[in-house]
DNA sequence: TTGAAAGCGGTACCAG
DNA sequence: CTGGTACCGCTTTCAA
């Protein structure tokens, strides 16, 4: 068992009575401030140091008016609480948003995805990332209301009322794009079949590129096959793959847009008894670095955690600055094509 | 270009202007405290909302002198700022540290490895989880001395003055224990050479597990063979395996002790002409849940991240709530023994 | 050069 | 039932 009571924080006054002088000199001769003769600058370190004194930092930043702290959140799945340990692009997309944040000299908060309705209202933050917001989410228009510059994208922001978007900025894709480059490809090789693997949540990512697809198959009298996914993990994602290969006429193409161990993926559709890219041409859309050094190598459609996350972090530190800057970034998806997709000989030679 | 500067946010001061009141009965009228009229009470939060009032976060936590945020810090690799999102562990860690937290009504910060020093003490955090320190890490002793309590392992613990050890507690495994399991069980399925790759850093587990592998070779008069990677990375860990695998005399048995998609290593063994189990038995300490779903399953030695997590924050919140909880938790790691590494029947034959 | 005092924006204790 | 006021711990201005 452990001494339970904590001893009381040393304060600014202990220190100012310890070394005999008033808090400003105290304050002024560990902030470097002030100009005060080295030798009471340096008695006063002395005393600070011998107490362990740490200054309180909410009290300072009260004072300063600031926290200099960010909030991220990410909502994708909101119903379904922090399966995003195992989501390579979120994982990603909070270590960049921390690096980024960190040199602004900013901190980074992990928000939660439920809890107490405005429960995240309570945190002193400055500036909240808000991540694929769900259709409706209503954590954008909680902190724009109370005055919180936020990060979402457009979709989220169009739903605010005119008058609270002020503070609002945005990252965004042209998800609808992106699906068609990849669809586009799918087709060049060859592929007569494209079935679609997608998380079945309303944050605009999934929408959108759930309804491109829906609308290129229908510009070619193609009949969409996709399986939504209610949440992520292994166990459903790959139960989707299978139930899309084992179908009565299987698929010649498969486009994987929920974050799935590319190296697994590859061995589950080997398992099927399918050869990548023989008789399946293969795109995923992941941040998993292993896409590529798996045999064949496979094709992915990366949506640039870096980059966005640096560009949030920019957009948030430049309105809490109040230097005007943009409103929002619009960036273009990633798409890397590789050996997974690549219209193997003999097929290139079939189609002429 | 948008709009640049804030518009001054509403404080208490100046509902209690507009609905002709004090501050006081504001205060007690938002926050359910005080008898007030339900008139009164109503016309104010009318008031408030009207001007889309938000109390100030920073002030009630100075108020409250706490602010019910926790920092998590991943140290492993000091040096190599933020690979870790590619790491399962770290990425469960903190997001189990995040869950835990939440439920305990507490919010994460996430703390950068690097940074000027002493950085981090200007977060207004109540206590931090110092993850897998390394050998001198400042960190735990810069939040003790600063009275912040702090979650670590023993070893950071013991390098920790005395006096302010008051507030340390501590989450840990016995690695050399868990590391010996391994070892023995990859020999009774016949091993006779077992190669294993490590993380070059000084943190509690590569230390004590690379010491394990050490003695349990040198009692048997086995000679060592390790690879420590310098930086966790895709790249780095297939390079070292390969450099395993490609030795004159490659191991029988290879056991992983960083975190590498186990689907991905699977692949390049079997690139590298090798069979698992067959010729090769391999075992991996990893999160990563894609270990079970490969053909054959892999057998995983884990670190229960979310217990972890979830015994770090309640000490944590013991501590911090006075209760006089334990000095810390000892784990036991996860050893869950599957294919990869059970002996097939015709080696199992000829080991009689 | 140093120190007293006024806030930062709330909450909580009293007196009215 | 309500409002004045002290106070959380620090920074900053200003007077001595």
């Amino acid at each position: 068992m452990s001494q339970s009571h904590r001893r009381p924080r040393v304060r600014l006054v202990d220190v100012a009575r310890a070394a005999g002088v008033s808090k400003t000199t105290v304050s002024d001769a560990l902030n470097g401030a002030g100009r005060l003769p080295a030798a009471t600058r340096e008695h006063v370190q002395k005393v600070a140091r011998s107490l362990g004194y740490r200054p309180n930092a909410t009290a300072r930043l009260l004072r300063a008016g600031h926290t200099r702290l960010l909030g991220v959140a990410a909502r994708e799945y909101v119903e379904t609480p922090w399966v995003y340990a195992e989501l390579a692009y979120f994982s990603q997309l909070a270590t960049a948003t921390t690096q980024a944040a960190l040199a602004h000299g900013y901190g980074v908060v992990l928000l939660p995805t439920y809890g107490p309705d405005d429960c995240w209202l309570d945190m002193p933050l400055d500036g909240v990332f808000v991540i694929d917001p769900v259709e409706g989410d209503p954590m954008v228009g909680d902190f724009l209301t109370a005055g919180v510059p936020v990060v979402a994208d457009r979709r989220a922001l169009a739903e605010v009322p005119v008058e609270a978007r002020e503070a609002g900025r945005w990252v965004d894709f042209d998800y609808g794009a992106a699906v068609r480059q990849v669809l586009d490809h799918l087709e060049a090789a060859g592929a007569e079949r494209i079935a679609v693997v997608a998380g079945a949540t309303t944050a605009c990512f999934h929408q959108q590129s759930v309804g491109a697809y829906h609308d290129w198959c229908a510009e070619r009298g193609r009949e969409p096959r996709i399986v939504a996914i209610p949440a992520p993990g292994v166990q459903h994602a790959l139960e989707a793959v299978t139930e899309l290969l084992t179908a009565p006429v299987p698929p010649d193409a498969l486009f994987t847009l929920v974050e799935l161990s590319p190296p697994l993926l590859l061995d589950t559709i080997r398992r099927l008894g399918r050869s990548v890219p023989g008789d399946l041409l293969l795109v995923c859309s992941t941040e998993d670095p292993a896409a590529s050094y798996t045999d064949p190598p496979i094709s992915t459609l990366g949506f640039l955690p870096g980059e966005t996350a640096r560009a949030a972090v920019e957009l948030l530190v430049d309105c809490l600055d109040g230097r005007g800057g943009d409103d929002g970034r619009l960036f273009s998806a990633d798409f890397r094509i590789r050996a997974s997709s690549t219209v193997p000989a003999r097929r290139a030679a079939r189609q002429g």
